[in-house]
DNA sequence: ATAATGATTCGCT
DNA sequence: GCGAATCATTATG
């Protein structure tokens, strides 16, 4: 399938991009092992209004200034000291808009994602849930930056068939209770009854 | 320069 | 269910 454009990305609503990514494929190549996973769990975090974003506010620091690239590149960085987590950036230039993907149903590669992860078995752990996940693609917070539309780059999603909207569960983001009233917000978008999903079953 | 704090995960109780 | 692991980023002095 194609890659996902530029147009895509740059649209300005990205809840509506959060939902659209959701049966896209994610798709890496690091010392040439291809590994690929199709997205099942995202989150939408839209600055200025949004507190659970990082750049709450239009905050425009050395870390956040990724996020007010145009949309189609990576924002990732370390959380709690351990662990990567992948972003897609969205919106137009200017917009510090982003897009976390929180869970993948692996799709290729799936004995490289478990030497990553140091599995010997097939299990939701290897890919549900952001930092597992970015493990199991070799995704690190060097690529911060990384487009998703070169064509040499070593991240990119290429395009796949919507969900079913049957299919499509949403909800309150994780771990953003200290965001007030915007931890509410039901921006966490994910297919029902799937074990690739990182909370519940 | 220092101190507080996470967009988490895993192992133990 | 609870708490440690672990460090870049951020705010503050």
């Amino acid at each position: 399938m194609p890659r996902l454009t530029a147009g895509f990305y740059q649209r300005e609503d990205t809840v509506q991009i959060a939902k659209d990514l959701l049966g896209k494929i994610l798709f890496t190549q690091f010392d040439g092992q291809v590994t690929a996973g199709r997205i099942v769990e995202t989150e939408a975090y839209k600055a200025p209004e949004d507190k659970a974003c990082h750049a709450y506010l239009n905050r425009n620091t050395n870390r956040t200034k990724t996020m007010f690239l145009p949309g189609g590149v990576a924002y990732i960085y370390l959380c709690y000291g351990i662990h990567h987590l992948f972003n897609v950036v969205t919106g137009p230039e200017g917009a510090a808009h982003a897009v976390l993907v929180r869970g993948l149903e692996p799709v290729e590669g799936v004995e490289t994602m478990m030497l990553r992860r140091k599995h010997d078995r097939l299990k939701p752990q290897l890919t549900a849930g952001p930092g597992v996940m970015s493990m199991a693609m070799g995704i690190y917070k060097q690529y911060d930056a990384t487009s998703l539309l070169a064509p040499d780059s070593p991240i990119w999603i290429e395009d796949a068939p919507p969900l079913d909207p049957e299919e499509m569960k949403a909800g309150p983001r994780i771990g953003v209770d200290y965001a007030e009233e915007c931890a509410a917000w039901p921006w966490r978008f994910y297919q029902k009854d799937c074990r690739w999903v990182s909370r519940p079953r």
